[in-house]
DNA sequence: TATGAATGAGCTTTCATTCAT
DNA sequence: AATGAATGAAAGCTCATTCAT
């Protein structure tokens, strides 16, 4: 990849993130680069594609980091630490990917359906994989229903899209230890 | 409010949540409702202005029961599980609207910050003051950061616009019970 | 047919002609009826129905009098005299849309497949009806290949397009007259 | 003119072909030659040039075909059939470019008219004369009108573009024999 | 001889909004 | 109360052409 290419991403990825997708315009986009908008062609064949291109390598990079974890022979605890902590340091890493990536995720999922390793179903399902292994052990609970609470961790991870900002109060590493023990051991005072 | 403009509320309601605002035209709701484009206008000033009217009542409502949660006098962890009911059931009671309310809050921000009673702020404030509650009465841990804690709580509760269908496997009901049981006791198993 | 709707064609017509298909815009077009761009697209859905509306109504016509007269009983060579006439009349009543016909027909093809009545090979059809008439009475040739004879009168009554203007030196009648009589007798003297 | 200026023309003249010169990209040329489009622009100086290019070579050869005809001491039916079989076996020759020639001299003849010796009005004038000839020795009918009657010869003959297909079930051979024939003596039955 | 990169100009089409009736 | 007609502005995208290398 060029160093033009990186570029065009790093300013789709921040232009989408300050308007959104649809309101967006390829025009900002290379207003952002520094080109001019027929430029922009040259490298991407589609807004949409760009788009794409803005989601893909950070998803891809988490998605594996969980895939290793759940592969992982580790007591399911440190298994759901250490995923929470992966994906919220995302947001830390590739702030405005993640941005799009979670906020635009519907006006994508007609580009990723095709793409069996970024599929969102994947990553739900490694997610749900980690909770069983829980459950089979005995580490877990065994009465909540499995895809209803992985969409529950989903929602508190990917929500830090709409409040989280880098070098805010909270570093996502004590957010993460946060969100693991609540999640964990969950939110009521009990006696140690 | 006439029927009219009940009407017009409810097609634009229903043509967001299907298409997103910005993809959404109003030729779309127009015709939803059965009427011509411009007689739109003779009801409402701007398309923005249909966003903001689709999502205001359902979001009043749920705002005054969690206000009535807060100033009741009850444990903390009922107010908890009553509040994260009352959260999903608005769901339930109008899906489109709040999953419009929750995906196209970031265009609505610039419309709702003079409108106080409606601001998402004073949702987040309402739920740390049932928390800082619990923690005041030795209820709940002190150890968690207030906001990042109440963002969790929005995040897994909000994630169901993603996801959640009504007539599905699972009711709200049902989802409130163990999101709020996950939330006060953690998803580890403990001996009782 | 609104009085906006012929202008928006007849204005397409001309600028089709004066600058064919592809080297018209939508803007010229606009401009030729004194309206905007985007007020075309009121009446239109898009710049080929466009073309297809410009060549609709004369070649249904034309299409239309070849019918009658295959159907009618009259010698061969009169109904040829009047096929021709019918055809070279049309570049006099509807100049442009036959002009846009003739010279935009491999452009039109596409759109015009699916219209069973104004299809090219309906009409080729027509004319070998008419010659095979001929044959099997007598009047005509049977040593000419029919589809390439048709081709033939085609070419010669459809290249009218590249040369002829109303109100030239020699009218159509005049011409339908000439173009029959040497398709029928030749262009070779001969002792009457 | 070297090998690839050759390679260039003869690429040019298949997309100008199959898609008409306005739909015919730069690119889409390069592409069939095999260089990038940037290339193109060593060898030539405009899409324009490029399609008179096309056309020139085998255009030049037929006008002088047709002059020699001309020039002849030939009795006019003898001309007149070898002059449309020298036309007819240009598609054979040279599909693509006869083709381009005959679809798009509308968008040529700016640039030819500067061209003495290519202009279609040249060649217009010897056909006339051809048929001059043959109405001054009394071969040929006085009663028709001469130019149209060229432009009848020239519509029967460049109709071949629209359907000629090299290889098909006639060859220019039998085509130009026919059609010959049948301008000189007509289409109807005659005692022999 | 060849090309990667860039661009100015322009294209078709869409859309929220207006307004006279 | 309703709408047919109109539009300004802008969107995504394409393309012939240029030019430094």
């Amino acid at each position: 990849m060029t160093k033009r290419e990186q570029e065009i991403i790093a300013a789709a990825a921040k232009v989408f993130n300050e308007k959104g997708y649809h309101a967006a315009t390829t025009r900002d986009i290379a207003a952002e680069v520094g080109i001019q908008q027929a430029t922009l062609y040259y490298y991407i064949s589609s807004k949409e594609e760009l788009l794409y291109l803005v989601v893909r390598e950070p998803i891809v990079r988490l998605y594996d980091q969980v895939e290793e974890i759940v592969k992982a022979s580790l007591p399911s605890r440190t298994k759901i630490e250490r995923a929470i902590h992966a994906h919220l340091a995302a947001f830390d890493e590739s702030y405005p990917h993640m941005f799009v990536y979670v906020q635009e995720l519907p006006n994508l999922i007609h580009t990723l359906q095709d793409k069996i390793r970024e599929s969102p179903s994947r990553y739900q399902h490694l997610w749900e994989e980690i909770l069983q292994q829980g459950v089979a052990t005995g580490e877990l609970r065994a009465d909540l229903d499995m895809p209803a609470t992985v969409f529950m961790i989903m929602g508190m991870c990917n929500w830090l899209h709409r409040w989280y900002r880098k070098g805010g109060r909270l570093d996502t590493a004590t957010l993460a230890r946060q969100y693991a023990s609540a999640a964990l051991d969950g939110i009521t005072a009990r006696p140690s």
